[in-house]
DNA sequence: GTGGTCTAGACCACT
DNA sequence: GTGGTCTAGACCACC
């Protein structure tokens, strides 16, 4: 997590930070995730809302849990695909509306990225 | 009161608003700015804080103050133009850092552009 | 408690004393300063005021500072001699107005200068 | 007066205004000055303060007080021509004071102020 | 320890 | 009314 947005629950930035380990590899399929007690501390947040992160990612089937075990990265592959091209929307989607803000198009966009490619 | 938050600053948070607004014409040349109460009012910041950014809009000659009076925006459009460019060049190291950290390269990253153009 | 006092700003006097020590190299690049607190207590001024001190010599570029370190001037001796020659500017110029309002002229003052220092 | 100096006592401060009004030829010999009572009002000091002005004036010979009618700027022009030279001499003094404390000698200041003035 | 930010409240100068 | 300066004291982040 680089900086703290008031207005985003401390779960999805969490969630947010794991999924981007997920999608850039930092993290493996079938890696062994952190405790939740051990996610809380790692965050300095509440064991709750460290229980409510995890929930969230099985509910997404990003990762399964084996009682007494602990929590593993999918072995589902497409799945990580998957949230790396999410991940990779949510940026140009992001980057489209800040420059249509400046009233920029996504030509104009386009051509200001390709430029600076060059 | 209110805890401190660790993020950017709140104050160039505001100066960031006012650049924006600056930059897309919602505020023009010559503009009166709202007085530093009234900004802090609309923020819900310190008086002292409203102060800091104008503060630190005036020493990027953004902006000018005459006391007694108020402060103003900048005449020199060319202030202007070239914080659009620097605003607009922000976004854009955002989103091909963002996108590297996908271990996506620019020339993906622009193919998936304009694909999203078409 | 201390009242107000009207004058040119504590803060500016302050930046000014440190300029002068750094134009005649009381002071080198490189060289740590004291800090915030240190220098509130040697001109007995509010932390805060010595924190505006600083920050409006990192405006000028005259000094920067490393979080946790403390403030250091600036390496760039160019910087240091533009100062000198500003102060040396202001001195003059504070010069001949002061002879001007008394009704004598460059050449005047320059002459009176000569003889005194036969 | 232009700035105030806290260090220099306030009488002497209206002191050195009215001598400055009479070297400069704002007030001319035999003028009539203002009342203590309006003086102390014009500059809001104390009338114990302003009659220690005229005092000190008197104590100069620089002005005269007819009782009943004032104080008037002195006839003798000489006293005037005199304190048009003292405070050259003042303004001289401080000019070159300021450029030894940057390491600037008599001759370079003379070199600097023939530089400027050509 | 360092600097950085923020609040609260005061007084002053200019218009 | 406007902005400008200063103080007092708090909390945070970096080292």
């Amino acid at each position: 997590m680089t900086s703290y947005n008031a207005s985003v629950p401390i779960y999805l930035q969490v969630v947010h930070s794991i999924k981007e380990k997920m999608a850039t590899g930092k993290i493996s399929p079938g890696d062994k995730l952190p405790s939740g007690r051990e996610l809380a501390l790692k965050y300095t947040i509440n064991p709750n809302t460290a229980a409510r992160v995890y929930q969230t990612l099985e509910q997404e089937q990003l990762l399964f849990t084996k009682r007494g075990l602990g929590s593993f990265v999918t072995e589902d592959k497409s799945k990580i695909a998957a949230i790396r091209e999410e991940m990779a929307e949510g940026i140009l989607e992001e980057f489209l509306a800040g420059m249509e803000r400046l009233g920029i198009s996504s030509d104009e966009a386009i051509e200001m990225l390709k430029k600076r490619n060059q």
